[in-house]
DNA sequence: ATATATTAAGATCTTTTTATCCTTTATTAT
DNA sequence: ATAATAAAGGATAAAAAGATCTTAATATAT
């Protein structure tokens, strides 16, 4: 579904809101650790949510990454997903064809419509906050 | 969504059932030719499905790939997806966590739940016949 | 039986994705 | 100012996915 750069983009921005919440910076290993991902291949995918503004970074001591409270509110999920994955989830065509489209559609471009619709809706639905919460309230994980 | 090699399956599929209705086999040249697909890798995919016996092949002169009638009355896009990319599609957790499930779930398991289940109903409802149908009335593609 | 067409299978190569390492730059605290 | 800390950036490496090549096996037609 999601490449997995972009897996740990969406668990890393949980867990920024989480402490962003509280007005905390996270550090690149604290990040790293709590959601179990290779610290070296995060930060290349934190600097690319920083580069799009989605997230905001502080260079030296007690440095860190952060989400700052005017961005949390509006942050969706679909946001997170584009900066890393492009659009390939919503416009790639379910059997690869380049020019696929309701004009001249694949075989199953019907049947995916809907459901690619209604993932995109929920993306685009979803704010970071809303499952930072879930989080927070320990009623969900970001390991194993 | 699918790995390359899926894709290539089911418009593969898709090919060889158009041209079994008419009692044809077709040559794996043929079968690259109409979707559009690197020829040797897609003999490896042919292969496997003419392993987990989803389609029928037979070697040497006037051979090919075909999928027998009773066969093609119950084949389901939902048995290509699984005899290539396995379950991954069902099973794998959306943020990639190795132990999410409903006790144990990830920020966005809820979320993906849903859509899931109707990715899931409708690879298992829709017959590759179907889709054979639309292609051979010309109002579906598998190229380009 | 032989030649030929065609898939099967194994080995290998290429590209993309995932991951690591090292140096540079910016910020803070002293 | 200086030292320490943390992210940014560039170069490289490892793994996985995608694709190709070569040889073997098998069926058909003559």
């Amino acid at each position: 579904m999601f490449s997995k750069a972009c897996e740990y983009a969406i668990r890393a921005s949980i867990y920024i809101a989480v402490k962003s919440e509280s007005g905390q910076r996270v550090s690149l290993k604290d990040i790293a650790g709590a959601i179990d991902s290779p610290e070296a291949f995060t930060a290349k995918i934190l600097q690319q949510l920083s580069k799009d503004q989605l997230i905001d970074s502080v260079k030296g001591p007690s440095g860190g990454f952060s989400i700052e409270k005017k961005k949390l509110q509006h942050l969706r999920l679909s946001q997170i997903v584009y900066a890393i994955d492009g659009d390939r989830i919503y416009k790639g065509c379910g059997l690869g064809l380049k020019d696929c489209s309701e004009r001249k559609p694949c075989p199953v471009h019907h049947k995916f419509k809907a459901i690619r619709e209604e993932l995109k809706n929920m993306l685009e639905k979803t704010t970071v906050t809303e499952l930072a919460s879930g989080l927070g309230k320990g009623l969900t994980f970001l390991q194993r």
